[in-house]
DNA sequence: AAGTGGTCTAGACCACGGG
DNA sequence: CCGTGGTCTAGACCACTTC
């Protein structure tokens, strides 16, 4: 066989995808159908539909029937806000600036801080040893009921240990602000940027639908001399992009 | 039933993955001990098989078996080259600066130059008519034998027209100054960062495992007035971070 | 009730990789 | 050759959605 039979099924169903004949929002065959039409067992088509729905073309809800992916408008989260931003623009955990939400979107934040021991990761972010104590803040945020990004913040015990970041509850100044006053003034930052398929937690909170991935931005915060917090954004990859801007951009093409 | 059985199968071989029990790069059990193990059938374990694939923690290789994904260390891509750069260091292409890559690895580049017309994305990021002719430039670059990254420059063809960048081959001087040449000084640009999981294309030049995604960058480059450039750089998600730095980081921290 | 997808079984044959 | 995963079949029963 040239090609196995279910990929030949999925190969049609993504060229009528692509040609339009099935539009995004649009019901595909049924089951019972497709396996008439190629002649082949239910458990082959529903292979064909598995691959579709892993390349993230196709959701399939049970009871309903499979439909073409319907791509919804993104969020766009700005990596680095140029222009002016108002102290009342800071977010309690710092959130990236969001540009284009649905205007009057309730924003929902569910806020824990525990303390914890470095990760692998973490620790080599922070330049501490894995096993060391860290502040961990963790936030869940939502956009009226779309669940649109995991935070987690961590810091150096010996940083934010007896400060507001060690508290339960939002910082009212902000974390910047609150490192500042510790005597940890924030000098610069470096992003690392990534994308993975989501884990337990994250397709739990997110709802995501297989075959879509999540976007992770780490982001560690300097002093002049040392780390003094990672930040890690967790988004959904069907939801959100990001924004980084550079030089001059004409007024009408601008973010925001 | 509480849970279906093959989530119980993945369940249990992510359990063991988490505690170390399997550690990256081992072999799993063969389909048929889990069929004992687990006292299920080969369709239902190789469900689970399926799922742990798809979710980027399992790739498997016929004849061999199945392995716990052993995560690579990952190449950086620059989004900002903050400090000085030499004019030999742009890419023929403009590339983004690699950081981090296995000293010589030779990079080998395929360049192709043509007329097209503008799909929507594209008109959109220009500001043109889709449907609009443009020139584009697709370039393939693999760095050693691993292919990491696409590049497609999309150009106005009113900008390209005559220019150099409408010809084949690559572009002595780097596209930013043959635009600046042709009267269309780059001013700034704008980076739009998503994820998405692979087309066909993408599978067949990465060779990805199913599970990894994708990161693209679309990048749209103004002058004083317009659009003057998109560029879309993908690259794989499973080897590539991406960078970008602001403020002051102390050296030792810093990329490069 | 009827139609949809979700889970599971038992068995068959094929294709690949290594001894 | 043998063990591994890859493809395919035919049939069963369950769970969800709508009417």
């Amino acid at each position: 066989m040239a090609q196995a039979k279910y990929q030949e099924i999925a190969d049609r169903l993504r060229e009528q995808m692509r040609s339009g004949t099935l539009a995004p929002g649009d019901r595909l065959p049924s089951e019972p159908d497709l396996v008439r039409e190629f002649d082949a067992s239910r458990n082959t088509v529903r292979l064909a539909i598995a691959l579709l729905t892993n390349q993230g073309l196709v959701v399939t809800r049970q009871g309903l029937g499979s439909f073409v992916h319907e791509p919804p408008r993104p969020y766009t989260a700005l990596l680095s806000r140029v222009r002016a931003t108002s102290p009342g623009e800071l977010h309690a955990s710092e959130a990236l600036p969001v540009v284009s939400p649905d205007a009057d979107e309730p924003e929902m934040v569910r806020l824990v801080v525990e303390t914890g021991i470095a990760t692998k990761s973490v620790a080599e972010k922070l330049d501490i040893a894995p096993g060391d104590p860290v502040i961990v803040r963790r936030s869940q945020q939502q956009l009226g009921d779309l669940p649109w990004q995991l935070i987690n913040s961590y810091f150096p015990m010996d940083v934010a240990a007896g400060t507001p970041l060690a508290h339960a509850g939002t910082i009212a100044q902000g974390s910047v602000q609150a490192l500042a006053e510790a005597g940890y003034p924030q000098a610069g930052f470096v992003d690392e940027i990534g994308a993975r398929m989501p884990n337990a937690r994250e397709l739990d909170f997110f709802k995501l639908a297989s075959g879509t991935p999540v976007i992770v931005v780490n982001r560690t915060a300097y002093d002049t001399e040392r780390p003094i917090r990672m930040t890690r954004y967790i988004y959904r990859g069907d939801r959100v992009r990001l924004a980084h801007e550079e030089g001059m951009i004409p007024v009408k093409y601008r973010n925001e």
